[in-house]
DNA sequence: CGTCTCGTTGAGAGTTTTCAATGTAAGTGG
DNA sequence: CCACTTACATTGAAAACTCTCAACGAGACG
């Protein structure tokens, strides 16, 4: 069940197998089905959560009342709201199943013991938020070099998995714009 | 020289005068002025820049030869190309002082070299760069919650400095549009 | 079989961009 | 310090893009 999480952390550190026994020990499994909730707006956001198989996605509830998919996380992929998770504030964020889900997930507190206890994994979490910092800054990139059209042309190529997996509606509200116009665009690409 | 650096430093860790000392010598210091390239596309990216006075942006030209600014780097902002800083990779980004500023730097090399000796530094990265992915979260959220009149007001209340500071030209292509539109929004609310 | 959500379609309205022209501020060399 | 040059900011009109709204069809699920 952990298998995931115990390859991500040794692609990373050099670890012995007491050493990453006692790291897993911190972490605990968390099964949620379709459209369950793992976080909701103005709730507090005490945990990381690590997807070992499932979707889950992250948005808010726009002030038109719709709802904007900041992020999407597939196996492998961590996923929280950050700045209520260093801040102890409010979120504004729901984290949502896609799909019937299996997650590790983390607590706040917890994972400052295992920082503190396994110093070795500050390493870990640093290389995975530079990582994420770097697919930020490409997809601030994306956004503003190309066109809508182009934008989902390009995901929709590097990403078909995502693509093909993901309700339109999620999708379009990720890419950013509305699902009549997603609509509209694979029409236009289709013909 | 160093000062904002080590008060940065020591908002996060704990460092003896001793250590502190040790960790600053591995930076350099580094003066530009305005207009002045850091870093150039298709260069290999191998530094990372640490603002102590003035202003650095990160742009791409995109598609059809526009400048876009993904990033702005004010005192005391970590910046540089993280994608092609950890992938040895060339980059895809400029980055430019908007005016002259003084930067403290260091190489890839020698902060590999700086984490594997004082260990405690991976924490003060794994800080920023949680802090960075928090930051950008935020930025998708706005992005996606106001309209672009919205998004300059909400910006231009929240940073005023910014606002004042940098030229239009470069807002406007950090905020996602056009300089004539900033413009028109500029005039708009003027009345 | 109903019910609900999702995806599609089309028309009209609102937004943002493009392009070209003008005005203005700032930097440079004499 | 002035004259010159260049880059930046503004304006307006037309074109392009994207959204809203309302309606319909298809599939999922109880």
């Amino acid at each position: 069940m952990h298998t995931p999480l115990k390859q991500h952390l040794y692609k990373i550190l050099p670890l012995s197998e007491e050493e990453y026994a006692e790291i897993i020990s911190y972490f605990q499994v968390l099964t949620v089905s379709k459209k369950e909730n793992l976080l909701e707006e103005d709730q507090y956001c005490e945990k990381q959560y690590f997807v070992i198989t499932g979707c889950l996605r992250k948005f808010f509830v726009n002030s038109k009342g719709n709802e904007r998919t900041t992020e999407l996380a597939l196996e492998s992929w961590w996923i929280t709201d950050n700045h209520a998770f260093e801040h102890h504030v409010r979120s504004q964020f729901y984290i949502q199943a896609i799909e019937d889900s299996i997650v590790l997930v983390i607590g706040a507190k917890a994972r400052e013991k295992l920082l503190k206890e396994h110093p070795l994994m500050e390493r870990y979490f640093r290389v995975i938020y530079q990582r994420a910092c770097a697919a930020a800054e490409r997809r601030f990139r994306y956004i503003d070099d190309y066109s809508r059209e182009e934008y989902y042309q390009k995901f929709a190529e590097k990403y078909p998995r995502v693509v093909n997996r993901i309700p339109q509606k999620i999708l379009a509200s990720f890419l950013g714009f509305t699902p009549e116009y997603l609509s509209e665009l694979r029409r236009k690409i289709r013909s």
